[in-house]
RNA sequence: GUGGUCGUAGCUCAGUUGGUUAGAGCGAUAGAUUGUGGAUCUAUAGGUCGUGGGUUCAAGCCCCAUCUUCCACCCCA
């Protein structure tokens, strides 16, 4: 018999019981700040209708997507005329929505929009929920990006107020604390982006303006005008851009800076003053990490309408870690429009990695028992057993070594899954109704009374 | 999708201009020690050198393809 080499897909992994122990400190960190926020939780299913999914995140998206093929023979029914499609784009294309017709979700915002329309009659407004599961993009993976990782999510939809955008903010901050990750917050509004695009006389460019701006950062000034030249931007137009995008300092300034440009610009007019509320408030609030107003922040998908948000690392070499923002139709093209939301991810296997790379978790993290009972044999099994269950239900976690081992064994199994109490008990322990408790870190070993044994494992 | 990079024992890695039977450390297993783990000593097991082709008298090493790893771009959590 020839036997495969085992592996996983490119870009996905396995968590041994370490790894889980961390990641689901995490989870438990973020579940329960979305909690105590009023959240309530949904889970929607890995794969939805291609449908559903396609268009949703540009063109780009659509290429990321995982498709499913259909179960049984699915070139049946193929239509002839395919196959003679001329260019290999467009046949995929075609081709695609006759043997497939379900994909793997690309993120929980949309899937959400899809739960909120679909059960529209059963769900309170503003809804707020939160979503913790998988997602899957078919990227070629590098540091901090996989195939399939965990989001977080927490949107409220059904409200335009601002306080759920001050909200989110402070569920934010309140993570990161949590977490002990010092973070940047960076917020924008796409009113203020369509508001510069529009003061500049280029108000259908908006995407190639953000796309171009959004890189300010990273490769600077130069390179961006090349690109937004490229992208069919006038020098006109670029010119008067370029003091906007150079804007540093307080973010009053920022503000009075804008206010004058956007003199003819309602939208962008609108865009200033929401994000002065929102920094107001959140100013107000005090909080631990510090939020910036930055014009050139313009990442998020397609969507956002209004106020956009991502998150950094500090101390850590990371892309963001959590982003978000409001989008204003989100439900429209399933059938319900005029449905206001906002909403932020928070990416878990980023989180980790950076936590990893800090050493931000507490030592104490683990998933062992607190005591490992030695088996002497058939005997001391049956006393055991009853000794364990009383333990265990105590709320102390502790098992029993399943077979009548060499003590070698298992001592050595004990110590290197780190278990810190051993229990012995033969012949001589049985018949006093004793334990020989031994403290596997110092190596003391004493005799005691089950009740003894119960007071000091519980600590 | 574009560009680069990695792959040799369970793990981390050596391996000379292509040349006999591919090595080390750690780990694993057994024993020294039949009711006591970590330390020490001894012995043992473990590799079609990612996979498939090619060049050569001869390939872990050279060439091609492919998969995988990691990284950058694009985009994003």
């Amino acid at each position: 018999m020839s036997s495969q080499k085992p592996s996983i897909p490119k870009g996905t992994r396995d968590f041994s019981p370490a790894e889980m122990v961390r990641r689901n400190f995490i989870f438990d960190v973020i579940r329960n700040v979305f909690q105590v926020f009023g959240y309530q939780p949904i889970e929607t299913p890995a794969m939805e209708n291609l449908s559903t999914l396609m268009g949703k995140y540009g063109e780009e998206g659509d290429k990321l997507l995982f498709k499913i093929l259909n179960s049984g023979n699915y070139l049946d029914g193929l239509p002839e005329a395919e196959s003679g499609m001329r260019d290999a784009g467009s046949r995929l294309v075609h081709l695609t929505r006759h043997i497939a017709e379900k994909g793997l979700r690309y993120d929980l915002t949309v899937p959400f929009a899809r739960f909120v329309v679909q059960h529209q009659n059963d769900l309170v407004f503003p809804f707020k929920r939160y979503q913790i599961q998988p997602v899957w993009r078919a990227d070629r993976p590098q540091k901090g990006r996989y195939r399939e990782f965990f989001q977080c999510d927490v949107d409220v939809i059904g409200s335009n107020s601002l306080l759920n955008e001050v909200e989110l903010g402070q569920i934010i901050d309140t993570v990161f604390s949590r977490l002990g990750i010092n973070v940047l917050i960076r917020l924008n509004n796409r009113k203020v982006l369509a508001g510069i695009a529009e003061a500049i006389g280029a108000p259908d460019k908006l995407t190639d303006i953000t796309v171009a701006m959004d890189k300010l950062d990273k490769t600077g000034m130069d390179k961006v005008v090349d690109e937004l030249i490229e992208r069919g931007i006038t020098y006109e137009s670029v010119e008067k851009l370029q003091p906007i995008l150079t804007l540093e300092g307080k973010i009053k300034e920022k503000f009075d800076t804008l206010t004058s440009f956007f003199a003819n610009s309602t939208i962008g007019q609108k865009g200033i003053e929401e994000m002065r509320i929102v920094l107001q408030h959140l100013k107000d609030l005090d909080l631990k990490n510090k939020f910036d107003f930055d014009i050139t922040l313009a990442r998020g998908l397609s969507y956002y309408t209004g106020t956009i948000i991502e998150v950094k690392a500090l101390d850590a070499a990371m892309g963001s870690i959590c982003g978000g923002g409001r989008y204003d139709d989100l439900t429209g093209i399933f059938g319900l429009p005029g449905m206001s939301g906002v909403g932020i991810s928070f990416g878990a296997d980023r989180i980790c990695d950076v936590m990893s790379e800090l050493k931000l978790f507490p030592e104490t993290l683990q998933a062992v028992s607190r005591v490992l009972f030695v088996n002497f044999g058939t005997e001391e099994e049956k006393y055991c057993l009853k000794q364990l269950a009383d333990l265990r239900k105590a709320g102390i976690p502790a098992e029993l070594y399943p077979d009548p081992s060499k003590l070698k064994k298992q001592m050595e199994y004990a110590n290197r899954k780190n278990i810190p109490f051993v229990i012995l008990v033969g012949k001589d322990e049985m018949e006093q109704g004793q334990m020989a408790l031994k403290d596997m870190r110092s190596g003391e070993q004493k005799i005691c009374t089950p009740g003894e044994v119960k007071q000091i494992l519980s600590w």
